[in-house]
DNA sequence: TTCACATGTTAGGAATGCTTAACACTTGAC
DNA sequence: GTCAAGTGTTAAGCATTCCTAACATGTGAA
């Protein structure tokens, strides 16, 4: 079967999606992120770039800060909605745990049609975030507008998780170990201390882990429990 | 993230799978038959095999006949295997009907990794065949031993279908034929009567209805209600 | 100021998997 | 016996997507 989710070939479906979670996680878009994330060379990305470019999916600024235009943000919520959808599924139908799910739904988004997106919706409820808590494009998940990251909790106050930002999700153990921890959206918890070098001390309900600064300075979560 | 099911290409899969499901339709597995199935030019053809020869994959007896090896057959089974099971899943869990679920199928064979076709063969209480009927391979399915095919029924006699060949899958407009006529597996029906060219009127509960020549001598029945 | 680092681009190449055009060979029908 | 049909191969080429090596440029630190 000739493969043909859409008019566009998987290379675009992949940088589109990783173009918009760079923007999602306030990462700077330029081509050196995306050769990051994606984990291919910069002249890679250099030739993509001008290819998506001539295919109106991209525009660069004189500063090299990339944007998509209509049609790439419609092209990378499309492939980032099939991604978080198949996490829910994965995870939710099939019972995988965070990690499997992420690394299976890096593939199945490339394959999931408007039918089964359909169908995987209904047989979910509609629902509006992935199992990391980040929004599913489309959903009209708005999120919480006192949502803070970890690290602007005081020692001694308590918060809610709200979501895992896709760039954790790449580092290597990152979703085992928060899923281990039981620092999932929705897990309410207690900072108990801050490191000189960022290292939050929480405690979700079982024992009292540390959570690195980098980490806690993207973990996204909302003060009060 | 990498595409890497196994540690074969797409090509390689998608060759093997039609080279198992050529010689399980009792077609005789030559270039120009793979050629057909897979819609691709003989000269494509000819250069995969050749690679697929020299990794192992295949034998190619003195008059043309294409055999797989040991590690071809382990590889065409893993995929038949996934195709078959996603049709079961697509059908019964996402609701998809035949036709829907076939080319879909056709996609997420290369993408279902062990963990996930663990978890599905679970949610579905290990299925031993395709909604078609094709076995599974390694369900332990056998064909009853009286199968034959529906042209062979005698005119008059009732018969219960077994299942639909993958080669009929690939003919345009036929699942959906079979599917809204009720011509599905399990489903008994009777021969009406047998037209000089070959065409069979068959009656499986609602209005009878034609079955041409070609596409009986492929369904599989039993005799029998 | 100078050096190092980050960033992007060019140039040259490679693997994968297709295509069409052209040719060679076999085999069955007449 | 001849011709057509079916089959496989060679040759040349193309699109996609990646790579390394090398180079150009900008910017911040010492």
């Amino acid at each position: 079967m000739a493969y043909e989710p859409t008019e566009h070939h998987p290379a675009f479906e992949e940088y589109s999606e990783a173009i918009y979670e760079l923007a999602e996680d306030g990462v700077p878009v330029i081509q050196a992120r995306i050769s990051e994330r994606l984990e291919v060379s910069r002249p890679a990305v250099s030739e993509m770039v001008r290819r998506m470019e001539r295919e109106d999916l991209v525009n660069v600024k004189a500063d090299g800060e990339i944007t998509l235009t209509t049609d790439g943000k419609e092209l990378a919520t499309t492939i980032v909605s099939r991604h978080r959808l198949a996490e829910c599924f994965l995870t939710d139908v099939l019972g995988l745990n965070w990690t499997d799910a992420h690394s299976e739904a890096g593939r199945w988004e490339h394959v999931i049609s408007p039918t089964v997106e359909a169908a995987m919706l209904k047989a979910l409820g509609d629902p509006q975030t992935c199992p990391h808590g980040n929004p599913i494009p489309g959903s009209g998940y708005t999120e919480p507008e006192d949502a803070v990251v970890l690290s602007m909790i005081d020692a001694g106050d308590s918060f809610t998780v709200v979501r895992i930002p896709e760039e954790l999700e790449w580092e290597a153990g990152q979703l085992e170990f928060l899923e281990s921890t039981g620092l999932m959206p929705g897990r309410s918890g207690v900072v108990l201390a801050f490191a000189p070098d960022g290292t939050a001390t929480v405690d979700v309900g079982d024992n009292p882990f540390g959570v690195g600064g980098p980490t806690a300075e993207r973990i996204v979560v909302t003060p009060g429990a």
